[in-house]
DNA sequence: ATTAGCACTCAATACAGTAGAGTGCTAACA
DNA sequence: TGTTAGCACTCTACTGTATTGAGTGCTAAT
């Protein structure tokens, strides 16, 4: 069968009302508000071949039509117009990011809330992953006797740290040459050289300190780890209880679950790789994900990759909405990010 | 009216019945499960006087009753027995936080994950408070050619650090000079005196660094009070949505839109002054928890109040289990707080 | 002081009937 | 051959009514 241009025009209808709906779409409403021009009936027939082609499905006899993912997924390909977002919104992030000068952190806290507040879903945005880098340089500093603060320096210029408690004191000269050594050994190496990194051979040459190496080296790679995984942010959480889908209670928590539970999170920004994407319905690989679209896109600092944002929302998402306000958000991320890191 | 001992006992009938099932509780039901010996008629006319007297109401004609706030007052003052918790739980807390060693911010977020996951409640934690000790130390260090980290350790040995990105470079020699100028003035210095410091005196000493200092002190004051005020953390907000009380979908998002509100959160946790301290229902200033009950209690560094923690549930809620849970956790983490840092 | 008995109240449930939205099919029409 | 009007049919959502059951308050008996 092939797809004509009314049923193209048709499909839109369906998928656009039914966006802001949420109720099935029936032959006479897309007769009187969207193609005055046609019948009812004829529009039914179409409707019916839609539906043998999968673009749309009833829920039950006598309801009107639903889009499938199908559907949605050729509305977001190859039918809807790109950049509704207006100029005002795009005004506001841009603003918005101006005035919430600061540190990256908070930058990113308001990344997400502009997100969730611009689009009415629900945002989660990773802080610059550490992991997209390599380490440039390390420093340790004295803070008490036995109380050191390592600083890493990445080559995309984020700035990681973590207070490491020694079990002994350490005199200054001791940590100068621990410093040295460390990044003798380190700098430069990225994220899997360093996962497996065996600093037995620093012990070797570890000049009487290898007490405190073997304190510091592990302590160090796991704290880098572990501040990555656990900068994700979300929000607007609440949001998705004023969409109908989620009036049924436990829909609703299932969702709040999966908001709480920071490691998944993370892994869904952290696989993103396109520019800009869409997922629909059961194109997640996630269970949880199977009845939500998600957009995400990734934000840079000098070019690079470097972390990523996304919006989650039913299938019924306004598309084109939120795909620009994502797309405009992480542009002016990386724009400000990278200014920041130059300055 | 006097409040005899059999009045107790009914009332304390009512309200764990009340708190287990969330079903206003008949005067059969507790001739039948509690009182034995007792007719029902009899109850029923000492729930009339326990109504007179305001413990309890009837939410219609024909229904059973429910305690009310102050019948709830009265049952944690007077009547509950203390420490439900059992031992099982009492070791996990204990053993959990053995393994979770490790920075503090990490030891914070597990607080409140535990918390949430033993009282099926949503738990609320704040991490130590800056603004509860004073300054022993500030230490600068040079990352880039403009941009510096800035250390901060408190007399309770917390460690709080921030990047400043300056406008311009600085050279290390005036890096040191401006450290110990800032050591001289802002040393010992408590949140109060902190608050309204005045630098001025400082540029007029600055030896030609005042540029620099202009830039340094403000944004070093302002993100230690936003590190503060941003470290808040809760958990188990999914939890709410199983209780009965959050069926009706609008308060379930009302109550996520407080959760959503770090700031509020904040506020509630450092009002906290009390050991431990329960507010029931309409006890509670904030207009959005008159439905809930709050329970907060604080942890000590060296037996100093520099946090708390708090769990929020419906008044229905198992105050004997919640308190002790509370206690337990916040005795641990001070311990552990302390000994952490005395290492 | 306690209890049995009874009339009364009210929310929740079940049920039947109705309205309305929407479809598919057929036949007529351009 | 594509389009449209008409019609019978389906299914949900809503509405009004009756019923049930839990629970109370009051009264009178113990």
């Amino acid at each position: 069968m092939d797809m004509g241009n009314r049923k193209r025009l048709i499909l839109q209808a369906i998928i656009e009302d039914y966006i802001n709906s949420a109720e099935p779409v029936g032959s006479r409403t897309i007769s009187k508000k969207y193609l005055t021009g046609t019948s009812p009936a004829t529009i039914r027939n179409e409707m019916s071949d839609l539906e043998d082609m999968g673009y749309i499905e009833q829920p039950h006899t006598s309801a009107g039509r639903i889009p499938s993912d199908k559907g949605y997924r050729l509305y977001v390909d190859k039918i809807m117009k790109q950049d509704k977002i207006n100029e005002a919104q795009r005004e506001m992030i841009k603003r918005e990011f101006v005035e919430s000068l600061g540190e990256i952190d908070r930058l990113i806290k308001h990344a997400s809330k502009l997100l969730s507040q611009l689009t009415q879903y629900t945002s989660i945005v990773m802080a610059p992953q550490f992991r997209r880098t390599s380490i440039k340089q390390v420093q340790l500093l004295r803070i008490d006797r036995a109380v050191v603060l390592a600083v890493i320096v990445t080559n995309a210029g984020i700035i990681k740290n973590s207070v490491l408690r020694l079990k002994q004191d350490i005199q200054p000269d001791a940590l100068i040459r621990i410093t040295s050594m460390i990044n003798d050994k380190m700098a430069g190496l990225d994220v899997e050289e360093i996962e497996k990194f065996d600093f037995q051979d620093m012990l070797n040459n570890s000049l009487g300190h290898s007490e405190i190496i073997e304190q510091v080296v592990p302590e160090l790679i796991q704290t880098l780890f572990y501040s990555d995984t656990s900068e994700v942010y979300h929000d607007g959480v609440s949001n998705i209880l004023n969409l109908p889908e989620y009036s049924d209670i436990n829909k609703a928590r299932d969702f709040l679950n999966i908001m709480e539970e920071r490691e998944l999170l993370f892994k869904v920004l952290n696989d993103v790789r396109e520019d800009v994407s869409v997922s629909i319905g059961k194109e997640n690989k996630l269970e949880q994900f199977k009845e939500c679209s998600l957009i995400t896109a990734t934000y840079k600092i000098n070019n690079k990759v470097i972390g990523s944002v996304g919006i989650i929302g039913p299938t019924r998402m306004e598309y084109s909405k939120a795909i620009s306000v994502v797309e405009c958000m992480t542009n002016n991320l990386s724009e400000i990010l990278t200014s920041i890191l130059k300055r």
